[in-house]
DNA sequence: CCTTGCGATGAATCCATAT
DNA sequence: GATATGGATTCATCGCAAG
């Protein structure tokens, strides 16, 4: 078990990464989302956007929020095939969306070379109910492969839903995913294997992949952000 | 509460309906989904695409499952702006779609008109497991509005996610829908409302649209599943 | 009436074989 | 070489029969 971090705009750094390094990609990438016209997604920051209104905590600002859905859908396929060059065949990844993004990220997805696989729901019970309306409660992970699949000893059944409460405690990103819900995801990866996320955030991908035995290589634009992913990846790898 | 069924092809008995005469679309259309190609999509029975061979249920087979993606795209547009114009302003739509299909479902309610609002997943716990990767089980219910949702009284809080496991006792087509799903979607409509299914199949829509004090009005292609849809409306209004 | 067990099923997918 | 066909596989869940 070991982790390499580093800081800076996860494409410029994709690029200098070697071919077939990798044996799996993990993506939780800003989804430029949220508002119903392209306006109102790039002119707000991420906490107007996603925080309601009188909510005490705060997190730092992070970067990337300010793409609408065209540039969005074209960001994505460049780091897209960045990633796939990196990765060995066959290697498996996980993109995060949310319900408005997902014909976008599915289509950058393949644009980048990837074959796609399948999506994911990460399913929130604890979403905030909405009278006369199906409630939004679910964010999605669409997976793919590079190239086959092929066999993939020593992984068993994975799941088709994942149903994880979002828990303040868990948090250390405005975005940040739960651990419980990483760990899910990096049982994709061929055991032992190095996974990559190239916008790490608080490194929750990072905490899971060293539980579970794998390496890990991640990036990350914001000083504060790496310096958060450190602390808790050297606590994860201190207390196993 | 009472229904009305229509023998014939959904689009072309669609633009015999009058403007602005149904208070909710709800519709399970063929997928032409399945396969890893092209060919293998349009090529292959319902059966063969969707049942692990070796089953030994059949059901009667059904129409509309050719289409390659492009096409089914212009279709769906094709009959979702005819809805459109049947709908009342405001009148809420639900589009059921698989995971491959999903970016084209979407694109086309949007394509057609509709104002797209939101993804429900409907997870199915009994879903087909594969060694390796992330099992694919969950189907997508697509909704929007024609226009502005605007106020919704009577209705109260809809649902994020719908687990409800596929049962055989409930199941009178290949793609047939559990009753318990169909009641969830009905909620959306206004109450006492009418609510149109273009693609009836064996009827679940309407029999759950009839329970819950909703006028019906389907459409099907096929005279087999219309007398099985007419004999268990039918036993709906006799046993509610 | 409750518990246990066995068999069947799923809007799949992959891959080998045949045409 | 391209296209078509068929078999093996995986397990949570349900239905039914037996205890």
């Amino acid at each position: 078990m070991s982790y390499t971090l580093y800081h800076g705009d996860a494409l410029a750094r994709l690029r200098t990464l070697p071919d077939a390094s990798i044996d799996a990609v993990i993506a939780d990438e800003p989804y430029s989302s949220g508002g119903t016209s392209s306006r109102e997604r790039i002119s707000r920051s991420p906490r107007d956007k996603y925080q309601t209104s009188g909510t005490e905590r705060t997190y730092p600002t992070f970067y990337g929020e300010h793409r609408d859905q065209r540039s969005f859908g074209y960001w994505c396929a460049l780091w897209l095939a960045e990633c796939l060059r990196i990765a060995q065949p066959g290697a498996p990844i996980c993109v995060f969306s949310d319900w408005r993004q997902l014909p976008t990220a599915t289509d950058a997805l393949q644009a980048g070379g990837w074959r796609w696989q399948g999506i994911v729901p990460w399913n929130k019970p604890s979403a905030r109910p909405h009278l006369g309306r199906f409630t939004n409660q679910c964010e999605y992970v669409i997976w793919g492969s590079n190239g086959p699949l092929g066999e993939r000893p020593g992984i068993g059944v994975l799941p088709g839903l994942i149903t994880v409460p979002v828990v303040a405690r868990d948090k250390f990103h405005l975005t940040g995913k739960p651990i419980a819900v990483m760990e899910q995801l990096v049982r994709i990866c061929a055991p032992g294997g190095t996974i990559l996320d190239p916008f790490m955030g608080s490194g929750s991908t990072g905490v899971a992949a060293l539980k579970h035995g794998y390496r890990f290589i991640g990036i990350e634009q914001s000083a504060e952000y790496i310096a958060i992913a450190q602390e808790r990846l050297e606590d994860a790898l201190q207390n196993p």
